[in-house]
DNA sequence: CAGTGGTCTAGACCACGCG
DNA sequence: GCGTGGTCTAGACCACTGG
């Protein structure tokens, strides 16, 4: 890694057949970067358009594109009069962008939860090729409840790779909201995700926890988050109870 | 309706806080009215962004921006070279933008289909509230099977408002593709969707139907398809066995 | 070659948020 | 009032397409 490094200033070499990204496209691999470094920290504002123009010798024009770009990958949103701000993880976006389920009346309530267990333990065949990992790397994996106005309706079994997460779980418990956690403990941003849905039967066992009858049929979600570089760095497989629920989508 | 209609010279009045539309806002509105009009038909070439801005007194940037906003809503698409079209519900289209079942290898296929019923009849209330629709208006119901490599894998149920397709069904079978068809028959081009996902039991009819076991989980997809002004055109009750299929979703 | 969209610039003015 | 992003303009040049 860290090779290319010394391209703060963009060069003027004209865009060829052999260089086709453009000024504003350098531009935004520029501030994606900063963001994959930390150098801008979410909830932070950044530099003017002007003062980003200046520093990197181009026009307000393709600064601001880059950053159009980025405020529609959801990266930085901007506020007129203020300023151009690096996106957290909060509670609105945990519910609005990253949690699609909905009551049947269409009401958007975050639930809370309850970890069940959690262990570390060496990857398995399976959990490597979801996470993109090496024969012999640990993960973290738990289990847990999330409810809806204190009835159990999900249960989640989540899986991390313990390189990004050093004592996850055995210094605190993990709280409700993970995506804000892994941002603010950890440095790491989720910033896409994959979401593969199938129709199951509730196991004996999520029945027990759930207090659902067994064959219950259950929507799973089976979901691979990603971070900034777009390398892996969560995956979920939720079961839900979709009786008072349901699974929300636009397309178009 | 038709207020507002002597708009074609976009006005000089400066924008306050009674006027919040800008300049491109107005300009995306007046094309967005000629594709409702169907003035532009899918797959023509629009003028171009001079001509454009020529005809309604703007800077080509201003057309530009209101150009590009529409081709990220996937109603335009361009090419260099050659010039801005309006989009056409191709099957590549279907397949990627409006289908969004996949093979649990991530395969993307369309699946033929075989209507199984027809009726027209009166609008029941549930269905009233789903397509926007009054008291008395009618509607065409059919039910088809869809299959992948002949293996019946969907039920689905689709409901239309009988006002906006004469004829539809009578006349003739309905094809595969059906929002191509409603585009090139009824010029009316479906443009967002908004798909509710629950887990629910093969029933016992579906179960025949599809040649499964009754009880086996499926995946209902409950869609509302809208079109270019925004109104409800189609509403469709998919059940789909996932065993083989799963449905996929991009999220952040 | 001419015509199209794509990029980039420079500068003007507006709307907003805050002190 | 000042600095921010938001809109709009005008013009230059590049890259792609088709004849």
């Amino acid at each position: 890694m860290a090779k290319k490094l010394k391209d703060t200033r963009l060069n003027k070499m004209p865009r060829t057949a052999k260089n086709t990204q453009t000024k504003y496209q350098k531009v935004e691999a520029i501030i994606r970067q900063r963001l994959i470094d930390n150098l801008w920290r979410p909830g932070n504002m950044l530099p003017s358009e002007i003062q980003l123009a200046t520093e990197l010798k181009v026009s307000q024009g393709t600064v601001r594109k880059a950053l159009n770009d980025m405020v529609s990958e959801n990266l930085l949103f901007r506020r007129q009069g203020l300023g151009t701000f690096v996106s957290e993880h909060t509670e609105r976006r945990a519910l609005f962008l990253y949690f699609s389920i909905v009551g049947n009346d269409g009401s958007h309530i975050l639930p809370e939860s309850n970890i069940l267990s959690c262990e570390e333990k060496l990857v398995s065949p399976l959990e490597r090729s979801k996470l993109e990992l090496n024969v012999g790397e640990m993960v973290v994996q738990f289990r847990r409840i999330r409810y809806f106005n204190n009835i159990s309706t999900i249960v989640e079994t989540i899986t991390l790779p313990l390189e990004h997460f050093p004592g996850f779980g055995t210094e605190m418990e993990p709280p409700n909201n993970l995506f804000r956690f892994y941002q603010s403990a950890y440095g790491i941003t989720v910033s896409k995700a994959e979401e593969h849905l199938k129709a199951v039967i509730a196991s004996p066992e999520e029945a027990t926890i759930l207090n659902i009858k067994p064959g219950l049929p259950m929507l799973e979600i089976d979901r691979i988050a990603r971070m900034l570089d777009g390398r892996p760095v969560e995956w979920r497989v939720s079961h839900c109870d979709t009786r008072n629920y349901k699974y929300i989508s636009e397309r178009g």
